[in-house]
RNA sequence: GGCGCAUUCGUCUAGAGGCCUAGGAUACUGCCCUCUCAAGGCAGAGACACGGGUUCGAAUCCCGUAUGCGCUACCA
């Protein structure tokens, strides 16, 4: 049933904000689809309603697909032989007016006259009445004088569709089969907008067609509208492509629809735009491994990691659930942690310099703000498998960069000891420490494993100070890789400074 | 209000009439490992919305109810 050959596939975004978690997901279901098949996935931009024209938001789209790699054939700035791709550019050269004009040539369309009062009239009686809210289709049938006279009047009129007014139309869903309406039930919906714009549905069923879409995937608010649409593909004489409708993202409690960004009930905000997660630290291809999953299955059911090339193997419209789901957070963040570590510690390193020198902006940190790449490299084994996201690597290596407060007694004296005790147990590692030949990982290891022994202390009665002492917290990276990392005069000068604070006190 | 869509652990899901004592993942809890934190290993708790059918047999098919969501614009 499926048409496999020429796949062509379109994202189509009103330009009237960010990119948002919902359609990046359908953007990559569009994408799996067509290179699973070889096809073309085409970007069209459908900014139509000029009064919610977001001027970056079209940037940010644009920039929030190519960051998760989802690369289009056909569209802005890449061009292709069925563009303009911009809505507004394709109504400047009169194409949907042209189309409206022919279906009331056809008799399926015609001019409406009618102001916006008197239609708001008409919804409230009709209201007033227990009818469904909608338009009277008064101006259908106006006669020619009445029609030369509106036009006369010098009020732009709108064209709407004649929609059939019996029998039924049918159509069809890949995920949900087949859906039925009462024609009557259907309203004479507008074509075209007084100002010369179309309305979505003209617009996109126009444009599906000439760019020869042969699959519209797109979100589930535009369900309860694919009989109109069916409706004008029949007035045209088309033929019609596939349609699936995507269940939406729910809010993370499972109870409310997802929209913009909204308050957790613990008092949090959740991320709702592409740009958010990139800013937070995640990896596109985590993005795009729990976005693939989230509302579709491969139907194997014991695997959670998936490549984009495994993805693009397996993606079948078949496994698209029709139940909206809940955005699970969570899983991103695990799933991006599981990214972090399968990372090149060479890549993963170039990916955290941005973030470390964010941090160190926001923080007026200057040596964190200038910190370059070779300083950062040998740092990343310390907190790849600690981070679940990038910005959370600043913390943990800030104090390779700048001198960490001075530790209160409570951190630094270790259970079971006195303050004395410790000062001593310092004082004996930072002599091992100034007399070891050389300052690795290794040799420091095995240096203070058995000074602890002579000491007669548990490793951690000298590491935990030793940690506290050096980087100023409990929490830290392992020991010797951190002491070889921050290199042996520093971690000697706050060894000595940790001591000094215990015999003070 | 009308019309439509949906309903398996908290969440993402496997499940196409017997393979289901309902599987996996995440989150949570405990144990192990261990220089802290992670990572890793093991274990635990946790679901077929409800009510009727159909059938020898239903999470799977049908009907109803409930709940959630969507649409009902010269927005998309």
């Amino acid at each position: 049933m499926t048409r496999e050959k020429g796949v062509r596939v379109r994202f189509a975004p009103s330009p009237t904000g960010y990119l948002h978690i919902g359609g990046a997901r359908t953007a990559l279901y569009d994408w799996l689809l067509a290179r699973k098949h070889g096809g073309q996935f085409i970007l069209r931009i459908e900014d139509t309603d000029r009064k919610r024209y977001v001027p970056d938001a079209l940037d940010d789209q644009m920039a929030g697909l190519r960051w998760l790699g989802l690369d289009w054939d056909e569209g802005p700035e890449v061009g292709g032989p069925y563009g303009p791709y911009i809505q507004s550019e394709r109504q400047a050269l009169g194409i949907y007016q042209q189309y409206a004009e022919q279906l009331v040539a056809a008799g399926r369309a015609y001019y409406c006259f009618c102001s916006p009062e008197r239609l708001e009239e008409v919804r409230q009686e009709r209201q007033a009445h227990g009818l469904a809210p909608g338009y009277d289709r008064h101006c259908r049938y106006l006669t020619p004088a009445e029609r030369e006279a509106g036009i006369a009047r010098g009020f732009p009129p709108v064209i709407r569709f004649a929609a059939p007014l019996e029998g039924n139309t049918t159509a069809h869903d890949l995920v949900r089969g087949e859906i039925t309406v009462d024609n009557r039930t259907q309203d004479d919906f507008i074509l075209l907008k007084s100002d010369g714009f179309p309305v979505y549905h003209l617009a996109a069923v126009v444009d599906d067609h000439l760019m020869r879409i042969t699959h519209v995937i797109r979100g589930d608010e535009w369900l309860p509208s694919l009989p109109r649409h069916v409706m004008l593909y029949h007035a045209f004489g088309w033929e019609l492509p596939e349609f699936v409708h995507l269940s939406i993202f729910l809010d993370p409690s499972g109870k409310g629809k997802m929209s913009k960004r909204k308050k957790l009930e613990g008092g949090g905000e959740y991320m709702t735009f592409i740009r958010e997660f990139r800013e937070e630290g995640y990896l596109p291809e985590a993005i795009i491994n729990w976005l693939a999953l989230m509302g579709w299955s491969p139907g194997l059911g014991d695997r959670e990691i998936y490549s984009r090339q495994e993805l693009i193997e397996l993606f079948s419209l078949e496994g698209i659930h029709p139940s909206p789901a809940a955005l699970n957070y969570d899983k991103a963040e695990w799933l991006n942690g599981v990214y972090i570590r399968h990372l090149d510690p060479d890549d993963l390193a170039h990916r955290l310099l941005p973030f470390i020198r964010i941090a160190g902006q926001e923080s007026g940190v200057a040596a964190l703000a200038e910190a370059t790449f070779e300083q950062v490299r040998p740092l990343v084994p310390l907190v790849q498998e600690r981070i679940k996201t990038l910005a959370e690597a600043p913390e943990h290596i800030d104090f390779f960069f700048i001198e960490p407060p001075t530790p209160s007694l409570e951190e630094l004296v270790p259970k079971k000891m006195t303050a004395a005790e410790t000062a001593r147990a310092l004082g004996a590692a930072r002599e091992t420490l100034a007399a070891l030949p050389a300052f690795d990982h290794a040799t420091i290891e095995e240096a203070l494993r058995s000074l602890a022994d002579r000491l007669g202390l548990k490793a951690g009665q000298l590491f935990t100070p030793i940690r506290v002492a050096v980087t100023g917290r409990t929490v830290a990276p392992p020991l010797f890789e951190t002491l070889a990392c921050l290199g042996r005069e520093k971690a000697l000068a706050r060894i000595e400074r940790a001591e000094r604070e215990l015999l003070d006190r």
